[in-house]
RNA sequence: GCGAGGGUGGCGGAAUUGGUAGACGCACCAGCCUUAGGAGCUGGCGCCGCGAGGCAUGUGGGUUCGAGUCCCACCCUUCGCACCA
């Protein structure tokens, strides 16, 4: 979907630094790839309910990001050179519209544009603005500035003038590119008016008052009851916005709205790497799409990047073609495709890989909607929302896989695998050495106080700790742990070690508890197959298997499996308790390997051939507590006096609270604590504890 | 700055979701065994205190018979912020 746009071009800012700034792109009219993923933002947003197997974290912040809300697009009327024109802005606040004391517009509004002709210091305030950051994270954090354009606008209820200024806050690309501002009842507004001396008029009673003295506090943006807002007045947030948009809609000056935070998916990248846009330029026919038969588009081989601008550029044989239509000379397109674009469908071409004539087949059909898929907190946002936008318009563009709107059912987001990383700058360029390469001094705290290189002894920059990149080269590799104690080791201590949605500062100092673990299994599977088992059972070691089996089929379930491979620890701990070899050991171990094979399978596969317990570990069913070995008929009681600890008491499982009440007050150490007050009040939580209020 | 996580012993982490804080491991300490130990076994191990006991889950408040868990404020930290360069 091309859209034509040129970098001064007010109706549609371009985002992006590159763009901005970057001398290749300044006054050319530059064609730009977008994907319309604002078409599906309320269902996107609407269908993230239907998904019961995502994290509520995950779908919290692609609510955020899709960010719907819900206001009035109003406009102020002011005239430019003789003309009649409206400013129009968009507010969720029309509550505070008799607020309004300026309004403020976007650089690349064409008030500011107009201005800039006029004027050449707003000129030049424009510009530096539009060179400025672009970046949200950027822009939230310089300094608020801004110049008034000589404009001024009629308030469309009060006919007050009201001056025009361009910020640098304002941002083109969302709402309508300019704001009423409200300085009493925004932060921002308040801040900026307060810099330039602009007038504040309270108009919302909040919780301090009915004024808004300096500084800035949370509740003057909080709604309440309207004031000096004439007829208006005494209104609510509700009733106020109604009001006020009925007022608006009467003038033809207003109506409700629903403005989103998601914008338009700009693909365009002057890279090499990326899918080409299938698109060729003709002097005469246009834009013409590559044709099927022509596709794929290939990226030419023999090139090597001089780090300046996109290298398809500086390779005539790829950009010199014809134009597909009229088969004249023609330019090839040389943008090439955000690599999001790849990841957003390649789960549903690994159902089809050889299928060469269309992105998907059938098979897509059959395996779409991918079961389980799992991937780090950092896609939370972009490639899975991405994804779910590509699913919706590849069922409805190829007519494959209808009424597969989702892509992932179920979703597992791992925490990121942190590691400290470390420079050296000796050649004034960053050089980054691997942690594993580094010898760090650290304090009495643990913090690190110098760093070395192993090698050579040369002093390295510590740069804190952070994602494990190539870039910083701090990167760990599994791969010595597997050689060096193999593989079963390596899995059961990366699951042991946290649950998978946890950040993880990355240290295999304590993986030789779990290679001793999986040697003590092996060890205890050896014995087992020696000895001579009685047919008796044990009562509480049953017990305690059972009770560590039941935990962990319901950490699966959570998906907290390193508690899955300590319930394994405390089988075998227990196994290891009994005095004798009978029914017992042996149905531990046929539950310990069961429950042990997805974390370590090739050791319990072994073993559970070896004992003659079946063929195929993977093939038996999973192991489920026996409820009869869960019944226990005393249970311990722990008694509390003012909500501390004092004692224990065992009581019959069908004891009723009298009684309880009556073994707690008889405890010794109870008493010790009771003696000489009178007990005010008792609670018995059944099954856990009696507390006595003193 | 905004959005979303996280903060519990020397370390990784556990805590049945408001009910015994520190499970299971690592490290450490003591003892046993051993020609030897970077093997194995037994025991100890939050802090203060001889002890009874007291104090402890980032900080400060609050709710509750009872708070790691709930509420308010703050601090630190990780991820994302639209081109992973």
């Amino acid at each position: 979907d091309p859209v034509d746009q040129t970098v001064l071009a007010n109706e549609q800012v371009i985002e992006g630094r590159g763009w901005r700034t970057g001398a290749l792109v300044e006054k050319r009219e530059i064609p730009m790839y977008f994907f319309r993923i604002t078409a599906y933002a309320d269902e996107l947003l609407a269908a993230l309910d239907q998904l019961p197997n995502w994290p509520e974290q995950v779908k919290l912040m692609q609510k955020n990001w899709i960010g719907k809300s819900e206001g009035v697009r109003l406009g102020f009327p002011y005239s430019l050179d003789g003309k009649a024109q409206t400013l129009w802005v968009f507010t969720t606040r029309a509550d505070t519209l008799l607020g309004a004391t300026f309004c403020a517009v976007a650089a690349e509004h064409p008030i500011a544009t107009f201005s800039a002709k006029r004027d050449p210091k707003i000129a030049a305030f424009v510009e530096e603005c539009k060179k400025g950051a672009v970046m949200e994270a950027e822009l939230a954090q310089i300094e608020k500035k801004g110049m008034p354009t000589g404009v001024f606008v009629t308030h469309p209820l009060t006919g007050d003038k009201l001056p025009v200024w361009v910020a640098n806050y304002v941002l083109m690309g969302y709402g309508e590119g300019a704001v009423m501002a409200v300085p009493a009842h925004d932060e921002r507004d308040f801040e900026f008016a307060s810099k330039y001396g602009l007038p504040i008029k309270p108009v919302i009673r909040h919780p301090l008052g009915d004024t808004v003295p300096a500084p800035w506090k949370a509740e003057y943006a909080e709604y309440g009851t309207l004031i000096n807002s004439g007829q208006h007045d005494g209104l609510n947030y509700q009733q106020a916005v109604d009001a006020i948009a009925a007022d608006l809609g009467k003038k033809g000056l207003g109506e409700k709205q629903v403005q989103w935070r998601l914008r338009d998916w700009g693909i365009s990248r002057q890279r090499y790497w990326g899918c080409p846009v299938p698109i060729v330029h003709c002097p005469s026919c246009g834009d013409v799409p590559v044709p099927d038969d022509q596709l794929p588009v290939r990226l030419p081989e023999n090139l090597v990047p001089d780090g300046t601008g996109n290298p398809l550029n500086k390779l005539p044989e790829f950009v010199n073609t014809q134009c597909p239509s009229c088969g004249r000379a023609a330019k090839r397109e040389t943008d090439t495709m955000d690599t999001f674009v790849d990841s957003s469908w390649y789960f549903a071409r690994f159902c089809c890989p050889d299928q060469n004539q269309a992105m998907v087949d059938e098979r897509a059909d059959y395996w779409m909607p991918v079961d389980q898929y799992i991937g780090g907190i950092e896609h939370a946002i972009l490639h899975l929302l991405y994804s779910r936008f590509f699913q919706r318009a590849m069922s409805e563009e190829t007519g494959r896989m209808q009424g597969i709107k989702e892509p992932f059912s179920r979703l597992l987001t791992q925490g990121m695998v942190l590691a400290e990383s470390y420079y050296t700058d000796a050649s004034g360029r960053r050089e980054w050495v691997n942690p594993a390469d580094v010898t760090v001094e650290r304090d009495a705290k643990g913090k690190i106080v110098s760093a070395k290189r192993t090698a050579d002894g040369t002093a390295v920059v510590y740069d804190g700790i952070g994602t494990m990149s190539k870039s910083k080269n701090n990167g760990v590799d599994p791969q010595k742990l597997i050689d060096q104690y193999g593989a079963d080791t390596a899995r059961f201590y990366t699951m042991f070690a946290s649950p998978p949605t946890n950040t993880l500062e990355w240290s295999d100092e304590s993986v030789e508890g779990s290679f001793r673990f999986l040697k003590n299994v092996w060890d205890y599977a050896y014995r087992f197959s020696r000895a001579q088992c009685k047919d008796s059972l044990d009562r509480k070691v049953r017990f305690q298997i059972h009770s560590e089996l039941k935990k962990a089929n319901d950490d699966i379930e959570r998906q907290k499996f390193n508690t899955v491979a300590s319930a394994c620890m405390k089988i075998l701990n227990a196994l290891d308790d009994l005095e004798e070899w009978d029914a017992t050991s042996r149905e531990g171990l046929a539950i310990l390997l069961r429950l042990l094979s997805p974390i370590a399978p090739h050791l319990t596969h072994h073993l559970w051939r070896g004992l003659k317990f079946g063929e195929d570990i993977m093939k038996e069913k999973w192991p489920e507590p026996d409820p009869a070995a869960l019944e226990q008929d005393e249970i311990e009681l722990v008694v509390q006096v003012n909500g501390k600890l004092r004692g224990s008491i065992k009581v019959p499982k069908a004891a009723d609270r009298a009684a309880i009440e009556e073994l707690a007050r008889a405890n010794p150490n109870v008493q010790r604590f009771v003696a000489g007050q009178n007990v005010k009040k008792v609670v018995v939580v059944p099954g856990r504890l009696v507390n006595l209020v003193v």
